[in-house]
DNA sequence: CGTATCATTGAGCTTAGTCAAAAAGTGTGG
DNA sequence: CCACACTTTTTGACTAAGCTCAATGATACG
């Protein structure tokens, strides 16, 4: 178990989520690589992200890792009608601080406090809209496509700060299980782009997006810029 | 606009989902084909299935359409934190009937009715099952493999009903466009897994499944038997 | 400063997409 | 009931994209 602290003072300001949960709600440090819920745990608790990153991933039966859901500060996760968490939930950084409630207390209180059942309905809505997001990428047909996307929505997802270079919060491997690509095909894509001149690399995991247009659609054909806002 | 009517007396057996929404819900028939709601509406109602089935879908820039979600009866739709809804809804079949509810109505009663409030949070609950659910499958690396995990899940989600011989709810097209394939490969994967013995194809939309275990995992090896349930 | 991890690049091979055509259903009207 | 047109499904040959194996270069961390 981890120690229990006080939210911390990096980044968003502390909890904005859950103020009705405040009394009951816990706030705990996690490391690099540290689980902070795991598959086949009873799912009786709800957590979201307050500073720091983490990954949802499911082990294959193959032996390969799929990774679920990228989790960034005030994004929601443990919502399930299932009994046991279906998949594994690990912080991506060190200094990864996350919230959580039980999911009985979270409910009772939600009973009689809609305010608080509105909040966590957009909460499990946000989570859908991440949700999806994923499915377009991944679904897209080339790697090129795939990768593009996801740097596109690293973008609209941390576009609050650091509106310069976009700060990737994973490794290759990482991105490479995001999008179900092999390592090496993510690396060649990311060259690809920086030769066209739609990206900048500076060091492994900073970029800077040059052409928006050359990510989103086919890539190599110059169209209109079209901004795909997504809401977090 | 479609004519509003009675509740059909086809599969399970009226609109268990909602009561607290009886007075204001309404209950729509719509052709195969028809569009339930469309991208760039103003997102203010939610449905759900009632009977028939429907299928969420985008079209990409490159002119393709991906499915991003399959809807059978109790599936519930139209969730979102956005003013308008991202993809457009059709139903597959005949006969399909869907429920809806402005979501102002359902949010105020709601906030007086922890019931309904719970209902809903387990209704987005099982949509972001569903999305999970084809992540998984989408994100598998072999044809044959999303083949077969789509036809595990087509299994598990439609278990209720015909243990027998598994009906298909969509045509090739939409599977391929389910699974992020081409038609082709859907039909080789299809008659592949039939050589294998896995399944036995019934007329094109019919399948019964022999071997659970040759869908799952690795095709080919014959490893034990894994039930993979997936609570609906 | 050395070591382990991560990232990039190269060569060969497998897989799935593309183009094209035939076969099997499906529904309609005569 | 049958003939027709249309859609859907299947199969084949070819091409191209990405995975695998392998090695090198860079980074972070003790």
């Amino acid at each position: 178990m981890n120690s229990s602290i006080h939210p911390p003072r990096t980044a968003c300001g502390g909890p904005r989520r859950f103020e009705a949960l405040r009394t009951l709600a816990v706030t705990t440090l996690y490391c690099r690589g540290q689980e902070i819920c795991s598959q086949g745990e009873p799912a009786d608790h709800w957590f979201w992200i307050i500073a720091g990153s983490a990954r949802r991933s499911v082990i294959r039966s193959d032996g390969r890792r799929q990774i679920v859901d990228l989790l960034l500060p005030d994004d929601c996760f443990g919502f399930t009608n299932g009994a046991e968490y279906d998949d594994t939930v690990e912080a991506m950084v060190a200094d990864t601080y996350a919230g959580s409630c039980s999911r009985r207390d979270a409910e009772a209180v939600a009973d009689s406090n809609p305010e608080l059942a509105r909040e966590i309905r957009q909460a499990t809505f946000g989570a859908m809209s991440r949700l999806q997001a994923q499915l377009a990428i991944v679904g897209r047909v080339t790697a090129l496509e795939k990768v593009g996307g996801y740097l596109l929505e690293m973008s609209a997802r941390t576009s609050s700060r650091s509106s310069a270079g976009l700060v990737l919060p994973m490794s290759r491997y990482d991105i490479a299980d995001y999008l179900g690509l092999s390592v090496e095909t993510v690396s060649r894509s990311l060259t690809h782009l920086k030769e066209r001149g739609a990206i900048k690399l500076i060091g492994p995991r900073s970029v800077r997006i040059l052409e928006r247009a050359a990510l989103g659609g086919e890539v190599g054909a110059p169209h209109e810029d079209v901004l795909e806002a997504r809401s977090a």
